[in-house]
DNA sequence: GCCGTTTTCGGCCCGACTGTTTTCAGTCG
């Protein structure tokens, strides 16, 4: 490939600048929405597509065809695509680079770049702004001052948005979402509320807020009106009768759609996505003679033509669901939560009644990734509460087990014998709290160093129930390098748990690389859990490799890592991670009770 | 350009919203 990186983003990016080229160029509309259908695919394959062309499978991938697929390949061997390039030669530069800001499409990227002269302009975005500000685009036809203001404003929020580049993570969305849920039910008229989209399917990082409002459809205008009136809103970006959309603190679009109950089922299922499941399910239903949409489902799928006609006399039948769950039953299939509507093999499992019963939240017992503020002289930092106040937290989360786990106290600062002793007191320290309702295990998070060796004297392990092994530094060593310092690592006495496994903090840090198969059959082998770190930074393990270890038989502890107790709140988006990779209840240690889970723990 | 249990031709999703248009074009999801 010539040592170039073709991202699918990249690639999705070209396919759909060569549409646009079309789009200008007239061409035939349903050879544009072939490009931009491909492109859609590619930006939401799991799979690296460049890695799907070195495989030799392009032309497995859904949308491609041959002509495109044989453009790819082109385009991975020889770094460019002579017909791409002749298309979109054809339009002048500074158009692609304009149409990359929301709201500005091609032909409004054409009219401005002729308009007011810019087919050479190397500073696209600046220069359309400037000619905003001087009033120039209002005097343009079919411009007017409205198109002009939102111009401005487009430009300068994609500009901010660059400058930001990144998605939130799921907490933050899901704390900010069921704020304005809160906000919206005030209203008597709001039946219900649901977030849709990546957020309901929980994914780690999220772009936008989008919702689902239930009402009469009499109260649509109401519920509008109070949508807009939110107190964090930085801007209305429209307002309609059935939806709005508007940006909210700290720049955040969130869109709302509202539907009467009659058809919320059908509104929310379409709206969940993800896109690859939606169109999965579409192609099953229309074997089953089916069309799919967000108002219900009608019959007759596969008589087109006929159908035509029946439309046309309005005699074709709409079947309306109210559940999701009826939805998916209409179609002879087991309901399928969220979490796993991505397009791999879910609607195959809801087919045969084969789904896996996912684990919930509230099947989690205990957490064992927790620091107090019991000062250990620690490596890292040390948390903010103490023993007695996590253990009420632990109650009020109707927990059964609670494992402290500090961070190791600091090797280059202290001898071994003083690390002895601090452990020895810590022992005596958590014997002091008692037999009570909550029980407590000791715990320690120790530094993997570079070696493979644990930061702790082996004597010290003696006065510990257990050990959490993770790596804090030398993020950069090899896969091989790696794997061999983690194997090491997992080696010693007492180590139950394997911490943060990827290191990755979202938006921030690439995880290390590790041969996972290697670990996965190591950790599955000798009874260790891999963890499934919930702190809002790290969801890590990643869903996609908490799936893998499964078919290793892995088993995981979800943990929350918390530094304090409004931390440990976070078990919930721990959970939706195993979720989103397929657990159930029995693939999670701390979903088993005291005596089971103290027999695991401590019989090594 | 893609696709196919009506398969190599002929169909391909469309409703909501906005602005500038006085009946529609552009964009989004």
């Amino acid at each position: 490939m010539k040592g170039v990186d073709f991202s699918n983003k990249t690639v999705a990016r070209l396919l759909r600048d060569v549409a646009a080229a079309y789009l200008l160029q007239s061409e035939n509309q349903f050879k544009i929405i072939a490009y931009q259908n491909a492109a859609d695919t590619i930006e939401h394959l799991n799979r690296e597509i460049s890695d799907i062309w070195q495989n030799g499978q392009l032309g497995e991938v859904p949308t491609l065809g041959q002509s495109i697929a044989g453009y790819l390949d082109e385009l991975f061997r020889t770094s460019h695509v002579r017909h791409f390039t002749e298309v979109m030669g054809k339009i002048p530069a500074p158009v692609f680079e304009l149409i990359k800001v929301p709201t500005i499409g091609p032909k409004t990227a054409f009219k401005l770049v002729n308009a007011l002269n810019l087919k050479t302009s190397c500073n696209i975005l600046n220069d359309v702004k400037q000619a905003a500000e001087k009033g120039r685009i209002a005097l343009i036809e079919t411009f007017g001052e409205k198109s002009q203001a939102e111009i401005l404003e487009a430009i300068s929020r994609y500009q901010h948005k660059a400058s930001q580049a990144e998605r939130m993570v799921l907490p933050v969305a899901f704390g900010l979402a069921a704020d304005y849920i809160t906000y919206l039910k005030q209203l008597l008229e709001v039946k219900r509320a649901d977030m849709l989209g990546s957020l309901r399917r929980m994914l780690a990082t999220i772009g936008d807020i989008d919702l689902l409002v239930q009402a009469d459809d009499k109260d649509s205008k109401t519920i509008i009106d109070h949508f807009v009136k939110y107190p964090k809103i930085i801007k209305v970006n429209n307002a309609g009768g059935k939806k709005a959309s508007v940006i909210i603190r700290p720049n955040i679009r969130v869109d709302l759609r509202i539907q009467n109950k009659d058809d919320y089922g059908s509104m929310l299922q379409y709206f969940t996505g993800s896109k690859t499941h939606n169109i999965n399910l579409r192609t099953y239903a229309l074997q089953k003679g089916c069309s799919l949409s967000e108002y219900g489902i009608k019959l007759g799928a596969n008589q087109k033509s006929k159908i035509k006609n029946q439309n046309h006399n309005s005699n074709l039948k709409i079947y309306e669901f109210n559940t999701e769950e009826k939805f998916y039953n209409f179609l002879d299939l087991q309901y399928i939560p969220p979490e796993i509507r991505e397009g791999t093999n879910e609607i195959e499992l809801a087919k045969k009644n084969k789904l896996p019963k996912l684990v919930e939240s509230t099947d989690i017992k205990g957490d064992l990734h927790t620091h107090s503020s019991y000062d250990l002289k620690p490596s890292h930092d040390l948390g903010a509460n103490t023993f007695t106040e996590m253990v009420e937290k632990a109650k009020e989360l109707n927990y059964d087990y609670i494992g402290f786990s500090e961070h190791n106290p600091k090797v280059s600062d202290l001898t071994s014998g003083e690390i002895v002793e601090i452990l020895r007191k810590k022992q005596i320290e958590i014997e002091k709290l008692g037999n009570k309702a909550i029980k407590i295990f000791n715990g320690l998070e120790v530094d993997i160093q570079p070696t493979g060796d644990l930061a702790i004297p082996t004597e010290a392990i003696n006065y510990l129930d257990y050990l959490i092994v993770s790596i804090h530094s030398s993020f950069g060593m090899s896969r091989g390098e790696q794997t061999a310092r983690v194997m090491k690592a997992l080696s010693y006495p007492k180590v139950r748990i394997l911490g943060h496994p990827t290191g990755r903090l979202l938006n921030k840090r690439e995880g290390y690389e590790l041969d996972w198969p290697v670990i996965f059959r190591e950790c599955a082998s000798r009874n260790i859990t891999i963890e499934i770190n919930a702190y809002p930074m790290r969801l890590d393990l990643p869903d996609s490799l908490v799936r893998q270890g499964l078919e290793y038989g892995v088993k995981y502890m979800i943990d929350t890592d918390s530094h304090g107790v409004s931390d440990m709140d976070n078990m919930f988006y721990g959970a939706a991670v195993a979720r989103r990779g397929c657990c159930q209840k029995s693939d999670i240690m701390n979903t088993l009770a005291y005596e089971d889970f103290r027999k695991w723990v401590i019989n090594k």
